[in-house]
DNA sequence: GGGGAGCCTGAGAGCGCTCTCTGGAAGAAT
DNA sequence: ATTCTTCCAGAGAGCGCTCTCAGGCTCCCC
C-alpha cells in the first residue's frame, strides 16, 4: 500500500502550483494548453485520485446522496421488487454523476434521528426517502433544514416537496376496467392499508370504474401481505358467494387470494378472475399466471435520483403504469 | 437553515479548548468530569455533531464500508431474497458501529476500476464483495492494496482471503438425505452453474449422499433461473421415467421443476418429492409449500461486516444451513 | 519543605484541497 | 510610447478536526 500522491505532487511534478493543478483536476478552461496536458500527465503517472475528504471540506459538498429505506419498507425487501428497482434506478443514475450511494435502512425509533442528524450536517448532498407511509415526517424536517429531498411516493397531506410517484390511480382503473370487459358482472376488490398512499389511490381508481359502470362496490381491506390477501379473500366470498371477479391491490395479497379461492373451490379465472398490482416475479410463476400491473421501479429510481441531484425540471412526477393480461383473467 | 456549530464553538461555550472539547467528543478517559460535563452540556445545545469530512482529512478513516454487489448479481436481486438479507445484516452491523454503507452496484466492465480507484484511494475502510463468482479477480487487487476485504462465499480457487460462506454441502446433503429417508429410491438432481461454488458445493452434496447410500445420480444442470429448472426437469423425465424425487439447486429452478411436473401430470409429492434451497418467501406459496433449505442471510451479512470491521476472529467463516420441511417431500 | 511523578489542559501544527486575490505578462487601445 | 484591458499563474488563507507536545497543576514521597 504505497501512499497516496497528493495535489502538491502532481503540482511538483508538472512544474507548477497546487492551484493550477487544482484547476486542472477540476476542468477549469482557463489554462493554457500545454500547462494542462503537463498536469495531466503528471496525474496519470502518479495514479492521483483527489482526497474527497479534504476536497468536502472546503466545497462542503460530499458529492453523495443518501437513499433512505424505512425499516418496515425493509422486511418486505425481499418480497417486493418495487425497492430492489429503485435501488438500482438510483445507482445508475448517481453512478453517471459521479455521485456515492449511501445506503440507510432505518426503524422509524431510533434511526430517523440518526438520518436527521447526518442529513442535516452536511454529510450528504441529498436525500431519497423510499418511505410508503405519506404522512412520515422525515422529508419535512430535512427540507426545513435546507437537504434536498425527494420522496417515493406523494405524500398524504398536499405539500411542495418533490417526488416520484406511480400512477395508481390510473393503473387500478385500467385493470378494473379490464375486468368490466372481461364480462365480469361482481367485481369485488381487496385494498391494502388506507395510511398508504398506494393503499388509498389503488382503491379510489377501483372505485371510480365501479361507480362509472353502475356497480356496487364490495371491499375487504388487506396489509399487503399475502395472509391477508388469503384472510380478505375468505371474507368476500362469505359476504357474496356471486363474485366473479377480484381487484387485489397488491400482487403479494392476489397470491393469498388465489389461494383461498382454491380452497373455496373456485376456478381462477373461470369462476372468479383475478388482478394484482406490482408484478413481482411470482406473479408470472402463479397457476395460472397472474394479470398485474407493471410499476416502471427501475424509471422511479433514476427520476429520484436526477431530481435529488436537481437535474430534473418538474418537481412532482407520476409514472405511467402498465396493465400486464395474463391467465388469471383470460381462458 | 442555519450554520452547523463547529467544534470550536462548542469549546467557546463549554469555555474550554477546542483539544479538549475533542477529546471530550472522541471519548477520552483522560478528561476531569465537571469539563467533561460542560463539553457534552455544550454540544447539546448547539446539536454539534462532527464534520465527517474534516474527521477523516486527519484520520485517514472514512468511517463507511462499500458494499459492492456486481451487476449479474442485482438483475436477480428482486428475486432472490439473500441479497436483501446481507443488506440488512450489513446495514444492522454498520449502524451499531457507527460507520456509513456506501452501496455500490456494478457491472464487470468499467464498474470494477470505479470500485478499485473508490476503495484504494481510502473513500472507505474496507470493502464487502457480495460476489456469486469464487473467480472474481476484485477481492485480490484490493486486498494487495492493503484494504480490508471480505467475500460472501467461498473463492472457487484456494485463498487466504476472508470469507463468509454458507454451509451449501451439508444442507444439500441434509436435504437428499431427507429423501432417502423418506424412502425415495430414484432420487435425481438440478444442478445450478457450476462456475459458481454455491452451484458447484450443493451438487457435492447430493452427490456424496447418493454414493453413500448405494444410489445412482441422475443430474440436470440449470443457472438458477426458474426456465432453467422447467427445462431440465422436463429433461430428466425423458431420461428416467421411473425418479421419484429430485433435489433441486435453486427454490427458483424448483419452481420451474414443480410447474414441469404439473405438466407432465406427476403429482407433488405422491409421484415426485421435491426439495429446493435458499427458502425464498415464494417456497411457502407453492402447491404443495416446497420443501427447502434456508439460509442464514442475515446473520451472513452481520459477520460480513464485523469481519471488514476487524471485530471477528476468524478470516473463513462458514454459516449453517437449515432443512425446512414442507409438503413437497411429505404427504 | 523540596523534588519528582502523574495527570490534565491548551497551544499549534498540519491533513489535502479549493478559491480568492494579487501580480505580471501580453495584447489592445489611445 | 503610454495606459488600459485581458488573461493566466501563484501565493496564501482557511475548511474543521485530531494529535503531539509542552506546560502547569496537584499530590505524594523522602
Amino acid at each position: 500500500m504505497r501512499a497516496r500522491p497528493t495535489l502538491e505532487k502532481v503540482a511538483a511534478r508538472a512544474g507548477v502550483s497546487r492551484a493550477t493543478a487544482s484547476r486542472v483536476v477540476n476542468g477549469s478552461t482557463r489554462v493554457a494548453p500545454q500547462i494542462r496536458e503537463a498536469v495531466t500527465r503528471a496525474v496519470e503517472e502518479l495514479g492521483y485520485v483527489p482526497n474527497q475528504a479534504a476536497r468536502s471540506l472546503v466545497t462542503q459538498r460530499s458529492d453523495s446522496i443518501a437513499l433512505v429505506f424505512p425499516e418496515p419498507a425493509t422486511r418486505v425487501f425481499s418480497d417486493d421488487p418495487t425497492f430492489a428497482g429503485i435501488i438500482r434506478g438510483v445507482s445508475l443514475e448517481l453512478e453517471k454523476a459521479d455521485k456515492q450511494l449511501v445506503l440507510m435502512l432505518t426503524d422509524m425509533a431510533g434511526g430517523y434521528q440518526r438520518v436527521e442528524r447526518y442529513a442535516t450536517n452536511g454529510h450528504v448532498d441529498g436525500v431519497v426517502i423510499a418511505s410508503m407511509h405519506g404522512t412520515d415526517p422525515l422529508p419535512g424536517v430535512l427540507a426545513r433544514h435546507g437537504v434536498p429531498v425527494v420522496c417515493s411516493g406523494r405524500p398524504s397531506v398536499p405539500s411542495s416537496l418533490p417526488y416520484v410517484d406511480m400512477d395508481n390511480v390510473g393503473g387500478a382503473r385500467r385493470a378494473v376496467r379490464h375486468l368490466v370487459e372481461r364480462g365480469r358482472r361482481r367485481i369485488a376488490a381487496i385494498a391494502g392499508p388506507q395510511d398508504m398512499i398506494a393503499g388509498i389511490d389503488r382503491l379510489t381508481g377501483y372505485r371510480e370504474v365501479l361507480h362509472d359502470s353502475d356497480r356496487r362496490s364490495i371491499i375487504a381491506v388487506g396489509d399487503f401481505t399475502r395472509d391477508s390477501g388469503t384472510a380478505a379473500m375468505r371474507q368476500l366470498l362469505a359476504d357474496d358467494p356471486e363474485i366473479d371477479a377480484v381487484f387485489v391491490a397488491s400482487d403479494l395479497m392476489a397470491l393469498g387470494a388465489m389461494h383461498a379461492l382454491r380452497q373455496a373451490g373456485r376456478r381462477v379465472p373461470d369462476d372468479v378472475a383475478v388482478v394484482g398490482f406490482d408484478d413481482i416475479p411470482a406473479a408470472s410463476y402463479t397457476e395460472p399466471p397472474l394479470t398485474t400491473v407493471r410499476q416502471p421501479t427501475l424509471e422511479m429510481g433514476r427520476r429520484l435520483a436526477r431530481m435529488v441531484l436537481g437535474q430534473e425540471e418538474g418537481t412532482q412526477v407520476v409514472l405511467p403504469t402498465e396493465l400486464v393480461v395474463r391467465g388469471s383473467t383470460t381462458p
